[in-house]
DNA sequence: TCGTTATGATAGTTTTACTATTATATTTGA
DNA sequence: TCAAATATAATAGTAAAACTATCATAACGA
């Protein structure tokens, strides 16, 4: 049997707790699809009422606007990536060894989660490679940033640069190299899809692989001693 | 006597050449002022007017809307640090040391250049800090780029890359090291200010001497043998 | 000076990003 | 089980954004 699992968010991302109703979970998931089909710039809730036979007015009550809806989404995204990583890295005591999972689950191909119904992890991430730098990217980040919104992507950021921290402790920059790498692993995927020239990671092969292979290659070396 | 100097811009970018009169260039210099007071979404090009004292049809003769004027500035600035690398690293043989003043002409403090009169750098440089993710992070980037409206930053990303490439030639991913450093020269900086969590960046002490340190150490140590 | 071009003034359209009100359906708990 | 609370739907309305169009006038160049 498949647990059933729940991604725990802050309350400040929503007004009403879209995991609470059967029209929060549709808003969310059609969401989902909705802005990965049109882009973040063209979504509104009105399209997205449509979408989903609903109206703007009942998806006004559950997000405050599209922004905290990304914000929302993105969250669940990297809270999902913290638990996966936690549940590979369980058990497991060298450092290096779950850094090494831990930059596999941020760079390379995310799949549809069976414990979580309904969300579609891998359309998720690609809201993430297109999307997710708007979350902070924004003239009120700070007044948003005191509500905690962030609190997942940078307890994700921590984790990680624990890891090298172990690893090599005389090491400057841990948490950089990890903000670093987090952007880069999506940066590099849209990179290659759309501006090529920026990037060695090449559409002919295995993308993931080699968006792998780059993160290892930048982290490890500025971890040597 | 200073040079009276001009950076050359793709035509894609704007409708008119907004060089080529006064109110194309105040639209221009003013547009860098407003974008950095109220952020890229709350600009319109009906503000814009106002605080020029023109209309807005007017400005909509020189750039097809705001994204493209976002564009054109962002563009500019990269052409402007380009120009500023090749004259810095002229007549130095050592690749080493050419990289390491790319590192710190990217990552560091650009100050108003009086060979550019009316356009601030330095705001500018704010711009491309908190907006500049923006010109490509768009439903229609493949359309827009097949215009060539993102040469410049390409163009940058390959002169730095080349320097790598001659200092290892069997790096792997010299372009994506290099996109890598140019969106973290900036992101630290806005993590630094915004998110301090992520980064190692520290506001207290001077932020882009540390900057400097941390990138310089993530690419000297990537592109060791 | 005549014709071209740039700018300004004004007006209008569609869409976005909301807010407000009322009606109806559903749930819950006494 | 029935009343009260709550959720949703339906509808309407507003201010601003993102344009487009037209016409008058100013400036400028050959």
């Amino acid at each position: 049997m498949i647990a059933k699992l729940q991604i725990q968010l802050n309350s400040a991302l929503y007004l009403r707790d879209p995991q609470s109703s059967d029209l929060g979970q549709k808003i969310v998931q059609e969401s989902i699809v909705l802005i990965d089909k049109i882009g973040f710039e063209s979504f509104t809730f009105k399209k997205l009422s449509i979408h989903i036979g609903s109206t703007e007015a009942s998806i006004y009550r559950y997000f405050e606007n599209k922004h905290r809806l990304l914000i929302y989404l993105i969250s669940w995204y990297w809270n999902y990536i913290e638990y996966r990583i936690s549940f590979e890295t369980h058990n497991i005591s060298d450092p290096e060894e779950r850094l090494k999972i831990a930059v596999l689950m941020i760079s390379t191909k995310v799949e549809d989660d069976p414990s979580f119904p309904g969300i579609s992890e891998s359309i998720l991430q690609q809201i993430v490679i297109n999307e997710s730098d708007k979350t902070y990217l924004t003239k009120n980040v700070d007044e948003i940033n005191k509500e905690g919104v962030f609190r997942g992507y940078k307890s994700l950021c921590e984790t990680i640069a624990s890891y090298m921290i172990e690893i090599n402790p005389d090491f400057k920059f841990p948490r950089s190299l990890t903000s670093t790498s987090l952007e880069a692993a999506h940066q590099q995927l849209f990179f290659a899809e759309h501006l090529p020239r920026l990037s060695d990671v090449k559409k002919e092969k295995d993308i993931y692989e080699q968006n792998y292979q780059y993160l290892l290659t930048i982290i490890f070396n500025s971890l040597k001693k």
